[in-house]
RNA sequence: GGAGAAGUACCCAAGUGGCUGAAGGGGCGCCCCUGCUAAGGGUGUAGGUCGUGCAAACGGCGCGAGGGUUCAAAUCCCUCCUUCUCCGCCA
């Protein structure tokens, strides 16, 4: 959400940075006249209620000395009856308005490259050597599938399409990949570990932004109005969803694994094979509770220990620095860490880190205070995959796989393993 | 799922229609006293948000949430949410 009084003071220059992102920015518009309107009804009735809180004072007196209030009582009734009018227009218009404010987008942070397709998105850095292969190498459902340890047939008949069986020692990798992820943001990192409900309500979902736009990307509960949690970030962040924290809490630091779900509406026929694009995954994720003067070294350092996770699988990955028209809706700035695919003989989303500034943080209203007598003011949070576990696996199934058909295990993996070296039949 | 009870400021808690933005504690700030500590005495402060205003300030809202009754609601009525206790069911 933007801030109101920065859009009222600034609008065409909040307007023209908007103007940048590939988002729908038409109910801007209205705002200006809105807010103009609801600050009049409000102070149409603050007077009416001012004058009655006096006139029902004198009311009271006027019954403890017995004299007769009648016709005064008489007048009061019409200014409660304008009372109710009024409060009546100004709850509608806040209605309007707060709708307007929950679909406009963040404001891109100028580091943010203007552009308005993927490919003006800027590299930042790239890591790793790109494997070599002296022989034909596979994708990773084929090597997975000779290895029997996916299954994605029996997936479909037991739910449906974009959902997968993970067998064996497959199982295994996922789960030790998941255990040295946390171990590594717990222990090295500093992170607090949290294990979140995989369902939220509908104010979780608009806290983070998730609502009330983009509701056909989420599964719903629909007899509880609950949904099933796209990512770790949605319960996470919202832990502390109007709260005042001390300056002292911050930077906060939350890891947390969980599945994720996602409807991927208008994303059919892409990624129909293997493990890049499934309903359900498993993700590792970072969320970050920070001063605003730091937001930008903080989401720095998160990009960086996500990055640390592929560096210690000896992945190869690139940094990019997402455009404003590829930014999303509530990033102000975002990395997309991508990890290199053979059989896409090109790199793929793995991580993505964001600052959202106070975006987040007055949807969810997360504040704190510098001082025990300081106004309160918004946090800025930040979040980043790290990482997400399925297209890990797909990342290492290819990278690491041998000319027979078997796969090395990343040697910090190996401890997770049973000291297993080799995936093979 | 059934039956009860409760939700008031940072915490505990009084308050059943007007003089209650809300008694009283605790906590917190300052002062005094005691060699330090523990304890004691005095005194002060009270959250948040919205509107007008450069500001000082003024005003509105606020007692779990939302409606209603009334000139006037923490207080009366309705709906919902949460927590606790007991019973049932259950991984």
């Amino acid at each position: 959400m933007l801030d109101v009084k920065l859009l009222r003071n600034q609008f065409d220059e909040v307007k023209k940075k908007l103007a940048q992102r590939n988002e729908d920015i038409s109910a801007l518009d209205e705002f200006g006249d809105l807010d103009k309107k609801r600050r009049e009804v409000i102070q149409k009735a603050e007077e009416l209620k001012s004058k009655r809180n006096k006139v029902s004072q004198e009311i009271s007196q006027m019954k403890r000395d017995k004299k007769d209030a009648s016709s005064v009582i008489a007048e009061m009734q019409n200014v409660s009856a304008e009372i109710k009018r009024l409060d009546e227009e100004q709850r509608e218009l806040d209605e309007d308005l707060t709708h307007i404010l929950l679909t406009l987008p963040n404001i891109p942070h100028e580091s943010a490259p203007v552009g308005a397709e993927e490919d003006e998105n800027e590299e930042v850095r790239t890591w790793g050597e790109l494997p070599e292969f002296s022989f034909e190498h596979k994708p990773h459902w084929e090597l997975a599938k000779e290895l029997d340890i996916l299954d994605f047939e029996r997936a479909s008949k037991v739910t449906g399409s974009r959902f997968v069986f993970y067998k064996g020692l497959g199982a295994r990798l996922e789960r030790a990949l998941i255990n040295f992820m946390m171990d590594l943001h717990e222990d090295e990192h500093g992170y607090t570990e949290v294990l979140p409900p995989y369902m939220v309500n509908r104010d979780s979902m608009t806290g983070t932004g998730q609502l009330p736009k983009f509701e056909e990307d989420a599964f719903k509960i629909r007899e509880e109005d609950y949904f099933l949690i796209p990512t770790a970030e949605v319960p996470v962040t919202n832990m502390h969803r109007d709260e005042i924290m001390t300056a002292e809490d911050l930077p906060k630091a939350y890891t947390a694994y969980s599945a994720c779900f996602r409807s991927e509406a208008g994303s059919a026929g892409r990624d129909t094979r293997g493990l890049i694009r499934q309903h359900q995954f498993n993700k590792v994720e970072l969320v970050r509770f920070v001063k605003p003067e730091e937001s930008y070294e903080q989401l720095e350092l998160l990009t960086s220990q996500a990055e640390k996770v592929l560096q210690l699988l000896k992945l190869p990955y690139r940094v990019l620095n997402m455009c404003t028209g590829d930014l999303g809706f509530t990033a102000a700035k975002k990395y997309d860490i991508e990890v290199w695919i053979p059989s896409n003989e090109t790199y793929r989303e793995i991580s993505s880190c964001s600052n959202f500034e106070a975006f987040q943080a007055r949807r969810a209203n997360i504040r704190f205070k510098r001082d025990k007598k300081a106004k309160a003011e918004y946090v800025h949070t930040l979040n980043g995959s790290g990482l997400a576990i399925g297209r890990t696996v797909a990342a290492i199934l290819e990278n690491y796989q041998q000319e027979d058909g078997s796969i090395n295990i990343p040697e910090v993996l190996r401890p997770y393993m049973r000291g297993k070296e080799k995936i093979t039949n």
